[in-house]
DNA sequence: GTCTATAAAAGGATAGAC
DNA sequence: GTCTATCCTTTTATAGAC
């Protein structure tokens, strides 16, 4: 918050190469590989520069969660008024380079109380956007918000997607393609207007 | 394969106090905590032994990976024959310290191919194991397995109650109590044998 | 704001006594 | 099989020049 944030947000400025670097370490070698070292290195400046810009390798981490939280978030919020935000919120969910970091904070949110902290402030909040998009959309086409709560819709399309997503990272494939197949149904029958939808047993 | 394994498993050798010490630290504060030192304290003994059991740390990793596995698998043997196999493998996969361990297993695999391996074989074995139990139990209950492909159905309720441990492990609860009473009514949907079941679309 | 240099700690791994 | 002692590397973090 008090940090250096410029009002000419210069392309090239060292504190925001530093995150994107650390983000991309974390993405690709985890999140013990994400060192001072390492990440001046990806970032093209030298170590100590780390120290000017984050007091500790923690701050830098939950510095690389909190900017990676606000692009997240403002994605999702323009599926809220996405034609179909269902599908819409399953294509968010499935992009490994989210998924992939959400796991390596998941690991540190373990044995660090300030990401922990963090990470389900997070959370919450993108629960809460999926859910308001989910309950809109659910609206529109009439589904029984008794029998489908939206909480429960969102929470599903979002884990289940990061779920695939998780595997696809340790190369896991069995019954991916079923799943995904399942899950297209799935979303055939909400969004269709017909009799044979979902509102059976509503 | 080729470690000491004694005929006689005293309950206090080294070996296995090693494993199952690297697993509880791996738990409590993450893999990057269960250094050699570490686990070697937390096991009783002093660091240098953990080089006279496992070459390398990765290797102990592997061990305990493939323990907990072997551990797991047997468990879910059971699921098999149980009355109720759903809700058993729904339990199952509701177990934090299993879920907890699995996703540091998940992290640590992103950077170390070794494990990435030994993981993969192992999720792709459970995967087999729980579809085989689910198979069988929705075969017994007339479930149309065309529109619920048994390996679909494992890997719900496998994934989701994982995404659900994951979660309170960080302290996230948001919607968890509506997402588990629409899993229960699943589950009833899925055992009823009344004409207002599953088979609906069949 | 970025650098060089270095202190201080922690980690992986080995040698060799018992 | 377990220990002590030690080496070498890597890491976090700081001091101070430019």
């Amino acid at each position: 918050m008090a940090a250096p944030r410029k009002a000419k947000p210069a392309d090239a400025n060292a504190r925001r190469r530093l995150i994107d670097a650390t983000a991309k370490v974390m993405r690709d070698e985890g999140y013990a590989a994400a060192t001072s070292r390492r990440v001046a290195a990806e970032a093209g400046v030298k170590q100590a520069l780390v120290y000017y810009y984050f007091p500790t390798m923690d701050d830098l981490f939950v510095e690389v969660l909190r900017t990676g939280a606000e692009a997240a978030l403002e994605r999702m919020r323009t599926a809220l008024t996405d034609d179909d935000p269902l599908r819409t919120l399953w294509a968010i969910n499935s992009d490994s380079r989210l998924t992939g970091l959400n796991t390596e904070f998941m690991a540190l949110a373990n044995h660090r109380k300030a990401i922990r902290a963090e990470l389900k402030a997070f959370a919450e909040r993108v629960r809460d956007i999926e859910t308001a998009a989910v309950a809109i959309a659910l609206r529109t086409r009439g589904v029984d918000l008794k029998e489908f709560p939206p909480v429960v819709v969102s929470m599903l399309i979002a884990q289940i997607a990061r779920s695939l997503c998780n595997e696809d990272a340790v190369g896991v494939v069995t019954g991916h393609d079923e799943l995904r197949a399942f899950v297209e149904r799935q979303f055939d029958r909400f969004t269709a207007d017909d009799g044979d939808a979902v509102r059976v047993r509503a």
